[in-house]
DNA sequence: ACTAAATAGGATTAAATTATCCGAAATGAA
DNA sequence: TTCATTTCGGATAATTTAATCCTATTTAGT
């Protein structure tokens, strides 16, 4: 509803990739598509983005994989990989699709929606690779099925 | 973020043929696309659409077009419409694409993410068409730009 | 009856998103 | 060095969404 299927598999790898982290452990791309049951070839597309913003590390070669520092975990926002993945997030989009629509001139669901809105930014502005790959490492939530 | 361009377009068509049919005049599709500034060939499909799932009344023929009674415009919410446009939604969607994802089997993002969802459904179910074309008419809101 | 104006609907195209394939480059280990 | 394993990157395909085009049908007015 709010994330493109990419975000969703983007979000889903890095978590894992984080998770592995936390126990020093390096996991290949056949590995992440496994255990958060998403398309390779794909996945893998997305995964050069996040590396390419900085977001995760890769490491080439045999024993080559993806990993992301226990001290980066917690300043990367699911904001930082959304945009690494779509895009910047234009805040200002109206839920109907007006060019301009504010406070000042408003559509017919701004009053309703904006506080949605808010709600949406927030939580993905404030929401860290490390609370939820400590979720996933704790057992309180999981990647797949 | 939360609706597709065609919901968009749907949305905005069927609030401006509402506040129209309040003050008793009927719209013709060019009228329509002109007014909510959208393409008037897809936004056609869309009010097809709506005149099936019975959301609002077509009038073929030299002075035909759209309209839709007052009382009907006061139980039609913004679900109707949506559903109307792009079929069911579906309420257990997980915001990180898991199949299975529930407060007994949660996503990482789950515990956050479903305030949010609960909010915008709420939205959805409860916002009247009615409402939100007498907003426009009363010059609180605006259809375009 | 004819015409102009309007919706209905099928066929098609365009664009964006999702997804796959394959060869190149890197690298640790035998 | 050679090999197996891995990420990287370009090309391409498939699917979904967005949008257009054209013809048929309806209907009020002349």
């Amino acid at each position: 509803m709010i994330f493109s299927k990419a975000c969703e598999y983007g979000i889903r790898a890095a978590i894992y990739v984080a998770q592995k982290s936390i126990n020093h452990e390096r996991c290949s791309m056949k590995d992440i598509s496994k255990e958060i049951d998403s398309p390779e070839a794909f996945t893998a597309k997305i995964l050069q983005k996040l590396v390419k913003a900085g977001i995760i590390k890769s490491v080439k070669g045999a024993t080559g994989g993806f990993e992301v520092g226990l001290k980066e975990m917690k300043k990367i926002k699911l904001t930082d990989i959304v945009i690494a993945i779509d895009g910047e997030i234009d805040e200002k989009k109206c839920v109907l699709g007006l060019k301009k629509c504010s406070e000042d001139q408003p559509c017919p669901a701004h009053n309703k929606y904006k506080f949605i809105k808010k709600d949406v930014l927030s939580m993905i502005h404030n929401t860290s690779l490390s609370e939820m790959s400590n979720s996933v490492d704790a057992g309180l939530s999981c990647l797949k099925i």
